[in-house]
DNA sequence: AGTCAGTCGAATGTATACAAGTGTTCGTCA
DNA sequence: TGACGAACACTTGTATACATTCGACTGACT
């Protein structure tokens, strides 16, 4: 049994609404500044306003929707602040979980780590940048799964969606995701030989290289 | 202006019965695995179980309530591991925050600092340790909001709970409560002098000797 | 003509009624 | 007597109807 955390089955209304409306913010259908309405969405789903009403107070306390003019949610702006700030979160938080991952992890780990490097090689050669992206996010949650802090992994998770928003337009070329994929692998090597303090700073030029330039 | 971020008026039931479960948890009215039935809350509160729902699905968001078997909502145990995370989680958030903060700091930040400092002799010397524990929190929250990250900020926020859980039983003299004041006036002057690595550097040290022992 | 006040409207906040799923318990059958 | 299954009760999920609040527009008065 692996982690199975994306494969959230939408067993609720709430929660495929959730992530439909998720799906929108980070595809830029719903670009930044737009209104929600909740009757609108309820119409668009298909459902009562109860469930959409529950996927926009959660969207609203992970910082993607905000209280605006007119009583109204508005898609969260992301500015190049704030795309440092979330890239500098990434740094404090990913570096604390890959030490503390160098006393805790497990065969286990190294193994799903080596698997998704695996599949990140082939998306890499395919030039599939989604599924790279996929891949990476999965990788860097992975990474710091292996600390056993399951709240800073809450925390992570919580700034994807920010880290896949800031990424909309980036265009990344086979040569660059190859580049990434050789990263990873490098990184993954550290964290085998416990090396803590090099894992950190690795991880800490990875990151902020990674995260689009302005 | 400034913050009012804590004085947040309850203007709807839904957040007043969000506060109310809150401080229930933290006072440990509601001890860690405590079952939360939305019809009970519902009658002792004297509202509907929608604001009831909307309370505990933000609580649970914020990581304060968990699914537990019979599809129950539990309050969720903060184990010492646990504890121990949250002050990594602080000492790495906090710490980043201040780093910013050196460059990005208010005459104005220092101002509402040092007034915090004030209130945390009074409280200090009076011995009220309930006051002095909501000042520290704020204290920290204001050196954090020095850094201008508002996301860094939320979760910082959100954090809180977890401490005020860890401290709940902590036995606090008026001679600590002055050396933990002491510590502040220090750390705001290395902020004032925009002293970096000094100021995160001692700040890691407050925070960590401010957890618990175990 | 500008400003203030009152009313109207559209959105969210709340209550309640209904549906659906799950755990439990009781009964029956092997 | 034990195990399997079906019915029931309790809880949460959803829909809808009602209340409330805040903003905007319009009208009159200064």
């Amino acid at each position: 049994m692996t982690t199975e955390v994306s494969t959230t089955r939408s067993s609720t209304k709430a929660e495929r609404v959730r992530q439909a409306v998720l799906a929108d913010i980070v595809s830029g259908a719903l670009p930044a500044g737009a209104p929600l309405d909740e009757v609108v969405l309820a119409g668009q789903h298909a459902v009562s306003r109860t469930p959409v009403r529950e996927a926009l107070r959660r969207l609203q306390s992970d910082g993607l929707l905000e209280p605006g003019p007119r009583r109204q949610l508005l898609v969260v702006d992301v500015s190049p602040a704030r795309r440092r700030e979330v890239t500098t979160l990434r740094v404090a938080l990913e570096g604390a979980a890959a030490v503390h991952a160098c006393t805790t992890r497990d065969d286990d780990d190294l193994d799903r780590l080596e698997l998704l490097v695996l599949k990140q090689r082939r998306a890499a050669d395919a030039g599939d940048a989604e599924t790279f992206l996929r891949l990476d996010e999965e990788f860097h949650l992975a990474l710091a799964g292996a600390a056993r802090m399951p709240t800073l992994s809450r925390m992570l998770a919580q700034l994807g969606a920010f880290v896949r928003l800031g990424r909309l337009g980036e265009v990344t070329t086979a040569t660059h995701l190859r580049g990434l994929v050789r990263e990873h692998e490098e990184l993954l090597a550290l964290l085998r030989s416990r090396a803590a303090d090099d894992l950190r700073a690795r991880l800490a030029t990875h990151i902020e290289q990674t995260a689009p330039r302005t």
